[in-house]
DNA sequence: AATATGGATTTCATATAATGAAATGAAATT
DNA sequence: AATTTCATTTCATTATATGAAATCCATATT
């Protein structure tokens, strides 16, 4: 999850994070004692970076029930990440394209540490009224996009973004090196990638790699549906779109093939 | 800006977070010496507290340049604080029937501090490829949402909510109480509020009030867009759309009216 | 090629600011 | 009314953050 180890030096902010971090989807609201022992901290302590949170906004309670839950400061900060990555701003509209001419969910998506964490997305038409999840993380060798990014990376980088043991959220999950060895290869010489139900059963994915001016890979746009969606001729037909969608943000952003 | 005086106690924690702060869309980067300066913090203090960030992922470094940016896991967290947001899923599809109706764009905000905060943003179809603005945050009375949910409040909240001065971003500005007075009269007479020109030159937007279960104002939405869009007819049409869209809305949380 | 310049890091002695055990307070629950 | 379960405050102790100065490093400049 970290970037590199705890930076030593300074110990309260990093505790601080690790209580941000504690707040997820799966639980956003949090009391504080079992949040200190969640995180390992007394409950002074923990209290003392909480208040400190709070009166900077990254923190707030749940008026009715008084619980710890994630800031509008948040909210604030996120957004301000996301703008000060031009990247959005020059796929944006090729990702209403692709949206648009497939009608499924089209995200722009970035790699961190081993996941790939979605950027931007533009929602499929059977959709309506669902919630996007930018800023959502997933290990990036079970999804599309990180899967065209991993591929487009040098040996060396790409090993080093693999975590130890890749996880395997469901049994099509790539679960070791050797299978993601050909995985990758396979990338290498399609030019996209194809997640079939490795991140979520039912779900399935096509993605392609942007590049810089410098020829690096930097994100990776896709689109993807329900698998009964998905049937091999529009795979290739969607995958086609993809990689002409990346390469023209690429070239945009100054690459040459 | 912050929700309360600094918690003392937790120095460190504090000021790694005005440098979180320090990054906006205005400046997204900054150099280790001109950021101390700014925050006022010793060159290694700063120093510290920036390899602490960065190592929890809130702060990265451009590869070019080496400045400091906001970090992928800013981007996790106010996807996280977004999402924890029960607001944004309810209401989701009436922005997106909204945004198809009038064909400008709709926003969902809540009040934080004397700002209105935009939580979730549907553009309009005038501006495909444009960078939706969520996270951003405006002076709540220059803004047809924070007038919205100003006027819904009880004064004592309301004169809580309102800052020493009133910041006037264009000369259409309510730049004094007593004339916020009178327009709080009118927005809660009419059940919506139209701020012509009060942010932006040649923005018009049209806001109404969304009520929790106890009857409580906790957010607004709004359709907006250029002047030239907007006549006195077309604006009496969209604000009927949206106060009974935000009724819907509030019909959802349970609210009685 | 050698040198200067404007950064970013590291070092280290010091004292301040963070720490946690225990006491207290405030609500729910019995 | 008593009990339990939390959150919050107090306070003595020391671990931890601090900043001045030294060093390193990359990029201009001569």
């Amino acid at each position: 999850m970290a970037t590199n180890d705890p930076y030593p030096g300074a110990q309260a902010v990093t505790r601080a994070i690790g209580l941000l971090k504690a707040f997820t989807d799966a639980q956003p609201e949090w009391g504080l004692g079992e949040l200190a022992q969640a995180a390992g901290l007394n409950k002074t302590t923990t209290f003392r970076l909480l208040a400190a949170l709070e009166s900077e906004g990254l923190i707030a309670r749940n008026p009715q029930t008084d619980a710890y839950r994630l800031g509008p400061e948040a909210i604030v900060l996120g957004g301000r990440a996301l703008r000060a990555n031009g990247l959005r701003a020059v796929s944006r509209a090729e990702l209403e394209a692709l949206a648009q001419e497939t009608g499924e969910t089209a995200t722009l998506e970035v790699l961190t540490d081993s996941d790939a964490l979605i950027l931007d997305e533009v929602l499929s038409r059977h959709m309506i009224g669902g919630t996007p999840s930018i800023g959502t993380r997933w290990p990036a060798h079970t999804t599309s996009t990180g899967k065209a990014i991993l591929a487009a990376l040098p040996d060396d980088l790409l090993n080093a973004a693999l975590p130890r043991r890749l996880p395997t959220p469901t049994d099509k999950s790539i679960a070791d090196r050797e299978t993601l060895r050909a995985e990758v290869a396979k990338v290498r010489r399609q030019g996209y990638a194809v997640a079939s139900e490795e991140l979520e059963p039912g779900f399935v994915a096509i993605g392609a790699p942007v590049h810089d001016h410098n020829g690096q890979v930097i994100a990776a746009i896709s689109v993807g549906g329900p698998k009964n969606r998905m049937p091999a001729d529009r795979i290739a037909e969607i995958a086609a779109l993809v990689k002409a969608a990346a390469e023209r943000i690429s070239k945009q952003l100054g690459h040459k093939p």
